[in-house]
DNA sequence: AAAACATTTCGTAATTTTGCGAAATATAAA
DNA sequence: TTTATATTTCGCAAAATTACGAAATGTTTT
């Protein structure tokens, strides 16, 4: 009878951009492409990496799914580059949660722009 | 022949901190425990999330083992309250990483408009 | 049209993760 | 000493993750 709770959105939110974060090869491509106007060629990014075509390729669709990068298609290649959008949020939910010990100064987003309390 | 690079330290440790969050069981956990002064015992934990209790232990083992948090026994409970030395390490690597996007720009693409139309 | 190229998808295998209930451990209370 | 309590460990199963090479897809170049 106990009803058993749910998670919040919140925190099913950031499980899952810390999945799309908990692999070495995510994290490399992600620091690379997070840079300014960075963008990048699969097979760029496989000889920076100690992995195979095809595994690289299953790494980036998962980013892709997650919604942190996009791949523009541009024959024959794919160019990656981060989801600024996506990477922003990602980064604004991490941020807080990482800082809710110590958070004196409330912020809140509206319009896309951040305000003071 | 092209020798395979490695990952560096920095791109391992990121990748491992975001695995322990990587689980809406674990986030809530540390949510929880890294406001201040603020420490749980198993029993209490159960109570609030949906699964049982030797699956909520493992959970609890998992943070354990990448050193977010720490149990201190205090018989017949075992009081569990985030380890502040490395949750305060975990906040500046992510931060970092999160805003590296500040930094200057490294590209992997070069030319991009002669090479690609 | 054929060959070369960039990338993904498929099929498969090994490993890890997640979850549960039952049993084990260890202490406190009766 | 028996019983109750808090928690973990064990054994197991289902599902997800990671990785690879081969084959497929689609685009250029020759």
């Amino acid at each position: 009878m106990t009803n058993k709770p749910q998670f919040t959105p919140e925190v099913l939110k950031l499980a899952n951009v810390a999945k799309a974060l908990s692999h070495p090869v995510r994290i490399f491509i992600l620091q690379k492409l997070s840079k300014m106007n960075s963008c990048c060629y699969s097979g760029d990014l496989v000889d920076e990496l100690p992995i195979g075509r095809s595994t690289l390729s299953q790494h980036l669709k998962e980013l892709k799914y997650s919604g942190l990068i996009q791949g523009e298609i541009n024959p024959p290649y794919i160019k990656y580059c981060i989801n600024r959008k996506n990477w922003e949020e990602a980064k604004l939910l991490f941020t807080s949660f990482l800082n809710e010990d110590n958070a004196e100064e409330i912020s809140c987003v509206i319009n896309d722009t951040i305000r003071y309390k």
